[in-house]
DNA sequence: TATATGCTTGAGCGATCGTTCAAGTAAAGC
DNA sequence: GCTTTACTTGAACGATCGCTCAAGCATATA
């Protein structure tokens, strides 16, 4: 999976996947069928991990809001500490395919809205117990939160960016707090 | 340019830029020398129009921080029309290159960093201007701004944005400006 | 031990990649 | 009209792409 979110769909050859797999071409198409069918597959994988690290944050969160802000920071960490790669792989995949690849970007549409679905909720909840004004969207908060996050992960891909990436996700978070505080 | 803005570096074959030149390989190789130089070209063009936008806005702003708002207003209403593709170049040839292609990668990375500098100094002349508290950092908010736009960019990739993307960029251009409204 | 079964192997398929270069074409100078 | 010069052409190169399949291997069953 972590090949594939490096290099994305097309810059992973056969090669590279046989490598990292340990297997010969003829193995991996008795088990995967394709090199698009094993792509979608560590799509899932990638969007069902990130889905559990969200709502496991949520629920360990005092607060509807609290959870996110901590899911900001918690991302904020994770992206400070040297890894292959750092965006997003549903964004990546999005901004990959093209046309004849329709069906990998409409995946990855879709895996990416059930993450801002996750995130809407939590601002309806937090809308419920009264912890932001009501005349707030959680449709509208959500989706500007997903275009941060996206911002966020894509920024901290350069190289200059570890620095800098701590205090970004402290500032997105801080904002989401802010929607509380503002309305005491 | 625009053909290795939608579709990427390595996603571009030789045989689309003939097309969209109709030239013969032959003499493409004669007028631009590789296809990386001619990426790069084109990933110039792309940076200095997109340099040449802002400061426009900029200078045609009543002052540095009503510019960036409207800068990014425009930006939202740019991305509401129907473009072939809506991320930042920058962003996509800094996601899509390897190690293999890391001049690429460096470029992109170095021209990005010339649009945050140019968000740094509004930032800085708004600044000194009075029209942001003091102790903010120019540094930061510029970076922060940076990654803002690149997830508005990219989120205006999905295929259901369109309807967002006002709104999006609308939330980003008030909070520019209650930089200063939450100062008076 | 002989046979059947399920999995792995890697050579090789046709297609496409970026790139080159001998040959062809057209305009300029004499 | 002939030569020179500058530019264009497209066939073809080696490399690599995703993928296939006859052959080989190892284990289970008889």
């Amino acid at each position: 999976m972590i090949l594939f979110w490096t290099r994305g769909y097309a810059g992973t050859s056969l090669k590279d996947i046989e490598a990292a797999l340990d297997m010969r071409p003829g193995s991996i198409y008795a088990a995967f069928g394709s090199k698009e069918k094993l792509f979608r597959s560590a799509l899932t994988l990638y969007a069902e991990r990130s889905r559990t690290a969200l709502s496991e944050t949520l629920s360990e969160a005092a607060s509807p809001l609290e959870g996110l802000a901590d899911h900001v920071r918690k991302l904020g960490r994770a992206l400070a500490a040297p890894t292959q790669t750092k965006a997003c792989m549903l964004m990546k995949t999005m901004l990959e395919s093209s046309d004849n690849e329709r069906v990998l970007r409409d995946a990855a549409e879709d895996m990416m809205r059930q993450t801002e679905a996750a995130f809407r909720d939590a601002f309806q909840a937090a809308r419920d117990a009264g912890q932001i004004p009501a005349d707030r969207d959680p449709v509208r908060l959500a989706s500007r939160l997903q275009s941060e996050v996206l911002g966020l992960r894509a920024y901290a891909q350069r190289s200059d960016a570890p620095g800098r990436i701590e205090d970004l996700s402290e500032d997105i978070a801080r904002d989401l707090e802010a929607l509380a505080t503002c309305f005491r």
